[in-house]
DNA sequence: ATTCATAATTATTGATGCAAAATACAAAAA
DNA sequence: TTTTTGTATTTTGCATCAATAATTATGAAT
């Protein structure tokens, strides 16, 4: 007996999430030409959820649409790499500094949580990324601002677009430990101000390892 | 003999542009379902690339998607207008104080052009809406993140979802011409942190006038 | 009379077909 | 040899058509 998904995502929510996959496997890989009929073949599905998928991979930032020419993986370069950081810097440092101000002992425990996970997977690489990825989505959500979650969320996918082979060099796992742990010590203390910055910080540093 | 646009935009894109009309309008309600039978009719094209021009604005925030029950337009309660405008709030004073730092003379003279438009029409309620727009439009612009750009422009459709019949109370639009001289003379005089935490007074009293 | 089940209607979602537009390639002329 | 023009191929974009899912209405049974 097969459990079927209480929300089933519509057809093309499911084809977006596929191709972002390719592109973040850089089996799509930026400024290539998406193949509209190659891909709906390998998909065994027709050309219109696809193209569908393909609108919102656009305005998501992931894919640039050309008037009569298709659509194409967005090339990142340096300076959208800046911007991007530039903007996921003031946002989620600005949720950091709600979440120092409003968030409930339940809430600041629940990132504590997620904080301790992540200081115990500092041998699985891919084990870190994915717990950062979680705790810095958690951090939104308890700053409750739908429009500021979706964004970030939108930002963070374009931010991978970006080579990150070397985005951590030897040594900045260790260093990106701290800078979270100093971060959970002013969210859990309440001192928003604090945390905005360190929240702040931690980008300015990040963006520097990725560069 | 007619002149053909030059760079002719996707029958998707106007779709999307004449909806958003309708929204704005309040002919498409808050809430109201998306008929996309009868608005293909109206229209006099199929449902093909109306449905992507629905995608389009459910990324963009105007519209919500059900899954299995179309296109609604999305309501924006109180909370979510504050939220909006703490964003814009955020978003454009940092782009304010970049402006501040790294604007050209010429890109301060361009500002100042059209806020002495600005100062020109407050008789015209109308046209005072639509040049503030392009005012902060064009500082966004010589900010020169597109990302940012991007967002700003998103957040400004959502918030011109809410009912704005009272959006600018007597006096109000006096009071908006006086932060924006202030704005426009920290610009000029290159103060970023002033001119951070002006624009930021710009959209607390604007959201108060609001609300 | 009320509730549950089934059927019918309605609307969304997916597939296919066709026309228009853009590019690439080839041929001809300068 | 190079440039320009014309043709053919490729691909986007729009429309029509089919099927799937959901809601509502109707009927039967308790």
């Amino acid at each position: 007996m097969s459990a079927i998904s209480l929300t089933p995502r519509a057809l093309y929510e499911e084809v977006a999430e596929l191709i972002r996959q390719r592109i973040y496997s850089r089996e799509l890989a930026p400024g290539s030409w998406i193949d509209e009929l190659k891909i709906a073949e390998e998909f065994g599905i027709s050309r219109t959820p696809l193209r569908e998928a393909i609108k919102v991979l656009a305005a998501e930032g992931l894919v640039t649409m050309k008037v009569r020419r298709g659509a194409y993986v967005t090339e990142v370069n340096e300076k959208d790499l800046r911007d991007v950081y530039h903007l996921l810097a003031l946002l989620e440092s600005d949720a950091a500094a709600v979440v120092a101000e409003r968030a409930t002992p339940a809430q600041r425990e629940a990132l504590q949580a997620l904080h301790n996970e992540l200081e115990a997977s500092q041998k699985d690489r891919e084990r870190y990324f994915a717990l950062n990825e979680a705790f810095h989505m958690h951090l939104l959500d308890i700053a409750d601002n739908r429009w500021r979650s979706q964004m970030v969320a939108d930002l963070r996918k374009v931010m991978k677009l970006h080579r990150h082979g070397s985005l951590f060099k030897t040594g900045r796992l260790a260093e990106s430990l701290a800078e979270h742990r100093a971060l959970m010590d002013a969210l859990v203390k309440g001192q928003p101000e604090l945390a905005r910055q360190r929240m702040q910080a931690h980008f300015v540093n990040g963006l520097q390892a990725a560069g």
